[in-house]
DNA sequence: CGACCCACCACCTTACATCA
DNA sequence: ATGATGTAAGGTGGTGGGTC
């Protein structure tokens, strides 16, 4: 006999506190049961459309939630395979004492279930690898940062050599009037030239004291 | 082959029980 | 008392198999 959705969900504790009141109150324990006796009328679901007016069981005053042990054998059954052939659910339906239809919706409404957390679950493994890979960005732009600033450091220490080597050459010089442009290239990342400045041509006698223009970011 | 029925499914929704 | 949540079940539309 299936207990009356109505009952308390936790049974173990409403059979204990019947237990002592039958022991220490029989009277109230007899009167008590009575009235349990007689069910309680409970709404029917509100039909929505006349369509389920002939089902088996559906519309039907009385067990709502199934027992425990119903659930328990249920999702046992589900664990072995989540597909119900006809005889199994008939089977099962015997051996729980429930409508064949009930099973039936118990599964499909597990299997959805089933989706749902999977559902769930690909989306929180989605967010991690969403939040990892936000994090990455952040170090790579951070790190693209660094390497600008050692960039321009570099840029600063290579002006300044040639700062220097200019004043040498002037010094060497016969003639003082030699164009800037020969000895001293045009530092090419100031002109929209970024990546071309170690590629270029450069003559082969521009030396200046051994150091080699060819290559001069190659550290 | 097409029409019909039936069972099943996924999906959405509703009604209700339970809990915090 | 009440809103959130879980769940049984209703409704709908699609699909596949069997029968006529």
């Amino acid at each position: 006999m299936n207990r009356r959705s109505g009952a308390p969900e936790n049974m173990n504790l409403y059979d204990d506190q019947m237990g002592l009141i039958s022991q220490y109150y029989p009277e109230i324990y007899s009167q008590v049961v009575q009235e349990q006796a007689v069910e309680k009328p409970r709404r029917n679901r509100r039909k929505r459309s006349k369509a389920g007016e002939s089902g088996s069981s559906s519309g039907v005053a009385g067990k709502r939630k199934l027992s425990q042990e119903q659930v328990n054998m249920l999702e046992m059954s589900f664990g072995n395979q989540q597909k119900l052939e006809s005889q199994r659910k008939e089977k099962i339906a015997s051996q729980l004492g429930l409508d064949p239809r009930q099973v039936a919706v118990w599964y499909q409404n597990r299997r959805a279930r089933l989706k749902s957390k999977k559902l769930e679950e690909e989306y929180s493994k989605l967010k991690a690898e969403h939040d990892c890979n936000v994090v990455e960005k952040c170090r790579l732009e951070n790190e693209v940062l660094r390497l600008k600033e050692q960039v321009c450091e570099a840029e600063k220490d290579i002006q300044r050599l040639l700062e220097r080597a200019d004043g040498i050459s002037s010094i060497n010089s016969p003639s003082s009037s030699f164009p800037m442009e020969v000895l001293d290239p045009p530092f090419l990342g100031g002109f929209g030239f970024e990546g071309l400045e170690n590629v270029l041509y450069v003559p082969q006698n521009d030396y200046i004291n051994g150091l080699e223009w060819v290559n001069l970011y190659d550290m």
